[in-house]
Order: C-alpha cells, then sequence, then structure tokens
DNA sequence: CCCCTTAGTGCATTTTTTACACTAATTACC
DNA sequence: GGTAATTAGTGTAAAAAATGCACTAAGGGG
C-alpha cells in the first residue's frame, strides 16, 4: 500500500528565521551572507534544512541559537512558501519563523555561519536571496499586528527602558508617529509596568525613569480577561494651508 | 555539492482543509471518514499529498474543489504542522487551510472521497485523526480573528441574509451572545450593506429584511482607510443573587 | 549661569460604547 | 376572523474611551 506513496517523499523543507532587533530608534533584522550555492554571496534570512528527526519548532530555535547564542526567545512560526520552483536544489518548501530579540545580547557566536551575519535596518532594504523579499514582508505584517494586540515589544528592549524607547519601537514598527501623552497614558493605564524607581544615566537632558515590564502581572491579568490592545493613531497630520496664487 | 543534501529530500507534505460552514445556527466543519490507513474508518480533516510539482495553495484548492465541486471561494493558509512521529509512513508535515463556504452551494461530488464526507458541527467534536484537533482548533481561533477584522462572514451566508442570520453567525463563531440593537447599529453604520428591499419568505411571523454585502463598496472604503472591527463584546450577564442561608 | 535637549504632565471636547424594553408584522391555530 | 405566538425592528441616555494640544521640569554642556 504504501508504496503508492513513495513518489510523494522526495521533498526536503528549510526554516527560514526573520530575527528582529531593534536599536537607535530603528527595526532591524539579521541577515546572513550566504556562503554556500544556491544564491551565494546574496543577502538572505538565517535558514537551513530541517533534519528528518527534528521538529518545525526545534529547527527554528536551532537557527536562532547558532546563529546567536540565544535560546529563551520569542519565536513563532508565521507562514510556509512552497511554489514550485523556489528552489533550485528541488521541491523544497520553507516554513518560516520570526523572532525578536534584545540586540544587546547578540554576540558573534564562532559558528561559520555567524561569522557572515549582519544587522541591516529593515527599512529600505535592498533585495534578498529566494523568495525572502516576500518572507520579510509575511513576518513584519505579523509583527505589526502582534505588536497591537500582545505585549510583546518589550523582548526587543532591555530589561529596563524608558517610555520614549518604548514609544520609538512601536513608531517603527507601526509606521506611524503617535502622540507622546496619549501613548503614555494608554500604556500606563493597562498597569503592566513597574517602575524601577531609576533614571537613565549619561544622557544629557533630563533624565527619564526606567520602567520594568511585569509579566506576571500581566498573566494575571489576562486570566481576569484583560486584553492588550494599542491601536495604530497616528498623530493627526496637520493641514497644509494651500496659497492662492 | 548537491549529494550532500539528498539526505533532506526525503520527506512529504500533505495539504489539510478545514471547510467552514454555517447551518442552522451552527458553525459546521466538513469531515471525511477516511478510507485508506493510516487512521483507517477515523473521522478527518480532508487532506492530500501535494504534488510534487504543485504549488501549497493550488494543492488546497485542488483537495477543496475534488470535494465539494466549489472552485471560487474564500482559502487561507493558517499553520504547518510537522512533528516528527505525526504520520506511520514517513516524515509528513502537513499545512492547513481553511475555507469558508455557502453551505447551500455544497452538493455530493461524485469522487470517491466525497462520498465519504459529512458536515459536523464544530461544537462538540469527537476525536480526529492524526494531529487533526489541534489543526482544527487553529483554524478556529485564526477564522475567530478574521471575522472581528475583516468582511469574511457573508462567505458563509446566501447572498441575500437577514441581519438575524448575520448575528447568528457572529454569535456561533464568537461563541458569545451579542445585543442585537448595537450589533445592528455597528453593522449598518459601516455602510457595507446593501438593502434587497425583499424580505423573507415563507416564515411564521414578521419577515425580515434582506440584505447583500457590496463588497465594491467595501473595496472602495478599505482604499480610503476604513478598517473592518468588530469587536466581541458579550451581553453582560446579570448578577445572579448569591442567597445567604 | 544660561542654553539646549528631552521628560513629563492635564484637561476639555468629541466619539464610541454600552445598557436596555417596547411596538410591528406576519403565520398558525382555534 | 380573532387571538396567540413568534421574531423584526427601533432610540436614547449615560458612561467610557479617544483625541488634540502646549507648557513646565530636570539635567548636562559650554
Amino acid at each position: 500500500m504504501a508504496t503508492n506513496f513513495d513518489n510523494y517523499f522526495k521533498s526536503a523543507f528549510t526554516v527560514d528565521n526573520v530575527i528582529f532587533g531593534f536599536d537607535e530608534g530603528d527595526l532591524k533584522v539579521l541577515l546572513i551572507k550566504r556562503g554556500e550555492e544556491p544564491h551565494i554571496g546574496e543577502w538572505a534570512l538565517p535558514g537551513y534544512f530541517v533534519k528528518t528527526d527534528e521538529d518545525l519548532d526545534a529547527a527554528a530555535k536551532r537557527v536562532l541559537s547558532e546563529l546567536t547564542g540565544l535560546t529563551n526567545v520569542y519565536l513563532e512560526q508565521v507562514h510556509t512558501f512552497g511554489s514550485v520552483n523556489r528552489h533550485a536544489f528541488g521541491r523544497v518548501i520553507t516554513i518560516s519563523y520570526f523572532s525578536l530579540i534584545k540586540i544587546d545580547n547578540y554576540t558573534i557566536q564562532p559558528s561559520s555561519i555567524a561569522l557572515q551575519a549582519q544587522w541591516h535596518t529593515v527599512n529600505g532594504l535592498q533585495h534578498l536571496a529566494f523568495d525572502h523579499d516576500a518572507i520579510l514582508e509575511s513576518c513584519l505584517q505579523r509583527l505589526k499586528w502582534l505588536v497591537k494586540t500582545r505585549p510583546v515589544g518589550f523582548e526587543l528592549l532591555p530589561p529596563k527602558f524608558t517610555l520614549t524607547e518604548l514609544q520609538h519601537l512601536y513608531e517603527a514598527i507601526l509606521r506611524c508617529p503617535l502622540d507622546k501623552r496619549n501613548f503614555r497614558k494608554k500604556i500606563l493605564s493597562m498597569n503592566l509596568l513597574v517602575d524601577c524607581d531609576e533614571t537613565q544615566e549619561g544622557v544629557a537632558h533630563r533624565p527619564a525613569k526606567l520602567y520594568k515590564f511585569d509579566r506576571k502581572r500581566y498573566n494575571k491579568l489576562v486570566e481576569q480577561g484583560f486584553n492588550f490592545e494599542l491601536k495604530e493613531t497616528p498623530t493627526k497630520k496637520k493641514k497644509t494651508v494651500e496659497l492662492s496664487s
């Protein structure tokens, strides 16, 4: 019976990981310069074949940790891409994941793959290998949604952060400016942040308070029916005055 | 070089399709009784191996049309399941899709697969073959999200429907009761429905007006920045009086 | 000590959401 | 033909949430 199906068992699959970081007010993505065929020399998302005895999530974690050394990070499957001719070696579908890491924690790993890795600002990126442009785009969309719906922004920031940093993070991901007062009111009213009773140091202006995300409190609130929600409401553009001649 | 990778090209993948319908106030899913190993005799989601020269979406469409004869329906990829031992024949990952069909349009197809198909009420379903319980659950979650965010509910209703039918559909998917007046006010205020100037026939009570979804108007509104949004706000439960003894 | 830079704060207005109960139209039944 | 049964359809007031907006505060640099 099973022999009927042998023809189907000739495919492979990979995972590709869109690793997001946040630095200097910009959303970044970790790319590698491919050292092997196909698409040698092009920038690509880090990814690799899934071993035959390896779960998908495990493969995504492996790719991530070989590259960054990080293991306990936010990681989520996004979409599977499987066009017939997307890979030169045969039928290879790829399951895309994205992860959110604190960019400070990232240190070059000794693995050969990591030597070729580099952070790129997401905005205005050049063309990537394979169908990785589309993969990145779908992960960006997912991130945009996620950040409005779940308190994941904190995964991209150091443990202690200022409200302004948090706002800039949201602005970078949502790609729209937010009103400072309304943003603060909203986020503080959720009661998810704890004031660390510390302030920034080494800045040439009034230092900001530092906050921590209180995950335990969040979990408790969720049990009680709380729903994280943050809308993408750009501050309204002032009408530009039209000059009549 | 490529020979290094030969070991990876020994896997297969399938698509599984969660086909939703709506009838008699209940959300339904189309299942087939498996006629072959593995899991012969168990109820399962309709699905099949993806051919080696077939795109994923095309495979999902094929499964759907072989089963229902329908081709032009809402279909969306949801999640990929790939536990190492989920299939008895070898490494088989499955890409799950869900589709929304108008249940009236469904007619038994002559294909052998369709002969074994049957609609099941989603609520209180028995165990399914493979990991299909998890697949169904993830599609239900996705549907719940989608229905709040995009005007897809109409895909499950006949072209002309009453507001009460629409409300029941939302209640079935969101699994919570909605307030009649507020629901109507909200949905009508979006300007997506056109009054057909017709009423129900053959009902033993005041007949309701029939409406159509105006997709063109929706598309136009989206261009102008409109965002479909419908919240899951159950009517508040009346407090049950606690009796003190 | 003055300047520069960013932090931090409140209120009034508008919009949206919520809760809620009666009348209207039709069929079925006697 | 009248009445009972059933579902359709409608408005308003109160509460909550979102919006728009501009000045003072704190620290470092020169």
